[in-house]
DNA sequence: ATCATACTGAAAACCGTTCGCAATCCCAGC
DNA sequence: GCTGGGATTGCGAACGGTTTTCAGTATGAT
């Protein structure tokens, strides 16, 4: 069964190894923001001769080509998902490290006007919010 | 001569050593974003008996203290700024690594709406922009 | 001044990530 | 189908930023 990233690969250009199919089936069946380790974990669960080297040099590889995005949390590793059209932001759940995405057209906008204003044109930019829920603020840590 | 940082580090009664004056001195001066190595080198060129293990002991103890504040800005290193009463976002100029501080209340209260919307209550936030001048935005990389 | 305690410097350990290298794989061309 | 040569792999070593260990030193309350 060739997957959704595979066949992304494929169109790209990229020759298709053995590792290279496993790691992009995980990554298509992934629904969360696994790190590499992860990614190595459930790439090992299919097919247990992948490296650990295979799924860094992979993820860059794949970065690189805009398959799947680097997303950088703020724990010291970098996480990935999917590229998708639609951009979005993490908001971050510090008690549980349950991740949300949220998308914010408006607040795309301001942070454009703010650039515009300082004189910049944006290439890039990064935001995420910690937080707790609303009905557990006052419970203690 | 007794600088800002080391009369708040007194206050908060934190021991005060030869090095942690240097570092304090070094930091109060700083309008910068320092890295540890160039504070290490900032404090080494006031008291060259400095040691860099000190350095990052004597960061990390001030950010706990909440005297200074750690800034992340994509690199893979620390940087810190002196914490101040007005809260404020980087935009990072890709060419030239300069730095622009920026405040925006439209776009905290914006961001803490967001929150709110998903039942949130924030703890914590972070944003940078990567930017180019806009009279250069053609010029090739 | 004394003394317990906290701090320091130097080197080793750490952790995520990249690299060097010899062995292996992929696939375009036959 | 088979083959050849360039790309890819696995392993371990190296890397860069940071933390820790440990024996020696400085600090500041008494
Ligand atoms: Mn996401
Ligand atoms: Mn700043
Ligand atoms: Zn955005
Ligand atoms: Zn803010």
């Amino acid at each position: 069964m060739t997957s959704r990233l595979e066949a992304l690969c494929v169109e790209k250009g990229l020759k298709m190894t053995g590792q290279r199919r496993v790691i992009s089936q995980v990554l298509s069946e992934a629904d969360d923001h696994p790190d590499v380790e992860e990614v190595h974990r459930r790439a090992a669960s299919i097919d247990p001769r992948i490296s650990i080297a295979t799924v860094y040099r992979t993820m860059r590889l794949l970065e690189d080509a805009q398959v799947i995005e680097r997303v950088d949390l703020g724990d010291g590793r970098a996480r990935y998902e999917e590229a998708s059209a639609d951009h979005h932001h993490h908001l971050i759940d510090t008690r549980t490290g349950r991740i949300i995405e949220f998308a914010s057209p408006e607040l795309e906008a301001m942070k454009e006007r703010i650039a515009r204003e300082l004189g910049y044109k944006i290439v890039g930019h990064r935001l995420e919010i910690y937080g707790v829920p609303l009905d557990e603020e006052d419970e203690r840590q």
